[in-house]
DNA sequence: ATACCTTACGTGGACCGTAAGTATC
DNA sequence: GATACTTACGGTCCACGTAAGGTAT
């Protein structure tokens, strides 16, 4: 179970394809073949259906594990690296896109005024692309939006050492066209709309399957996919009626051309969580203090 | 980052010792050293201080990676073993010694008066060895045993994907000397015991850093250390007057010499959790079903 | 017929053990 | 000076690329 094996074979799977992944990964085709056949021999189970390929039971299994020791290969490459790499004048910090609210805007604001000549960059990223990054150490800090109960932790996948610290609660909102029935509202409830045409954006607005589980149903099902993470695309979208999406009502209420109509039933808001690990370079241990200060901190 | 230079890295620290590891995996002490240069080499620092060998920073960071790593990889591997050699009659428990109390043993044995000729294998370990035999496939099912508040879950370290049922919630005692002042009282104060001394038993009995965790106190200092999975040995340190010890109460009323006197503040309870793999083997599912639907269930 | 994956084979490099070297207690 | 880690060196095996061989669409 050599990592190469694991990379290859989540390549492959992710391509489909294994010219595909051999090009991805600049390896011959023979080479990744040989890399499958090694796989499944040293687990005495074939891992991958060949014409067309997909996983077997046995590779689904591998699939769960994969990618996430990977990550943490990865993570532990970074670790490191940071201990001997710390540039106190960078600040290079991954958000999601609703994740870029006021809230972090006004804390780096409040950092800028204080640490004068310091180089921040922001990346706007799909959620575990955030993650990833902060992990792998491309981000100093990390901020991922969600909904849940007031006060409840957002569910986060395996991370490996980090520290999670709640930024921000947000009220929730749905993003209606102008001239729909119920733009004027002054609040909706959520499980009203469980069987409205939804746009499936799961990297720029509350992703749906995360709806269906804070409102304990199986609606919300996607009309029209969205890729990326271009929140004015997404209220394009929505101002046209192709579909209803939730975004934090501060964020919400910025976009053109749609009404922006807080969620009053189930109680849920949008919270924003700071990521960021266990060894912090200097500015963002300040700006993860900054917020922490203001929002209460946990582990 | 190969796993085998992983696994030598972890194993020279754990012997504090090149040959020592060598020894124990079966290289000879130039390819440990070489292992480790390696994995110097390739991370770009220096990880292991020689005579006398102890981590540095960036090892002490590796060291936070690498026994999970290698802990997933055995996951993977397990996960997928089991797919194919399911044997129906067979169910191997791993648990902690005071996991193994009255409800346990009650599910169990409602489960062999169901399924006859099932045989069945208990291995009593420490927390970490039933995490690491669950996940790793060498038990069908675990039982980790520790204090929490009431309906809180037990901090589990990470341990990809498995699923964590509450088995039971059973009160919290503390073990006194049969002579002991408080021995007669019919409940005590955990936080007025801060101060005494303490058996330091950490696969035995709970923890004194889990103590000193939930009752937000530095005391609960180590008084004298116990090693391994043995509740009678602890017993007769604690009738000794050795220091004390907490368990739960059924558990400590059955042991003898000694007074189990009931935990009144802080409002917590002994807890135990019930760990599987997601596809168990059957007689697995079985009990964890019994246990499940006494109990109630959690993600 | 043609993508696409597999197998055969040769070369270069990686890994481990033996043995000599070096540093620290 | 003894113990314990490091370096040098050689043999073996493994992994990759090239190229020929299957196989299913």
């Amino acid at each position: 179970m050599d990592p190469h094996l694991l990379r290859t074979f989540v390549a492959v799977l992710d391509h489909r394809s294994f010219s595909g992944a051999a090009a991805s990964l600049g390896y011959t085709q023979s080479a990744v073949s040989q890399h499958i056949a090694a796989l499944e021999a040293d687990l005495g189970s074939r891992l991958v259906e060949r014409r067309p390929v997909a996983p077997t039971p046995a590779g689904a299994r591998l699939l769960e594990h994969a990618p996430a020791l990977l990550l943490r290969l990865d993570a532990a490459r970074a670790d490191i690296a940071r201990l001997h790499q710390a540039r106190p004048t960078h600040l290079t910090l991954a958000a999601s896109p609703a994740a870029l609210g006021p809230t972090v805007a006004r804390a780096l604001a409040e950092l800028r005024a204080t640490a004068h000549a310091l180089d921040v960059e922001v990346r706007v990223l799909g959620r575990e692309a955030v993650l990833s990054d902060v992990v792998g150490g491309r981000a100093d800090l990390g901020f991922v939006d969600g909904a849940a109960a007031p006060s409840d932790p957002l569910p986060m996948p395996d991370l490996g050492p980090t520290t999670t610290l709640a930024a921000a609660e947000e009220t929730l909102a749905v993003l209606f066209p102008l001239g729909h029935p119920l733009a004027g509202r002054r609040t909706v409830r959520l499980t009203d709309l469980a069987q409205a045409q939804w746009i499936d954006a799961p990297d720029t607005a509350v992703p749906l399957d995360r709806l269906r589980t804070v409102c304990r149903t199986d609606g919300f099902r996607p009309w029209i996919r969205h890729r990326g993470t271009d929140l004015h695309g997404l209220a394009a979208l929505a101002a046209a009626g192709h579909g209803l999406a939730a975004l934090p009502l501060p964020v919400a209420a910025a976009l053109p051309g749609i009404a922006a109509v807080p969620v009053s039933e189930p109680r849920l808001v949008h919270r924003i969580e700071l990521v960021h690990p266990v060894n912090p370079t200097a500015p963002a241990r300040q700006l993860a203090d900054l917020i922490g200060g203001r929002a209460g901190s946990r582990a």
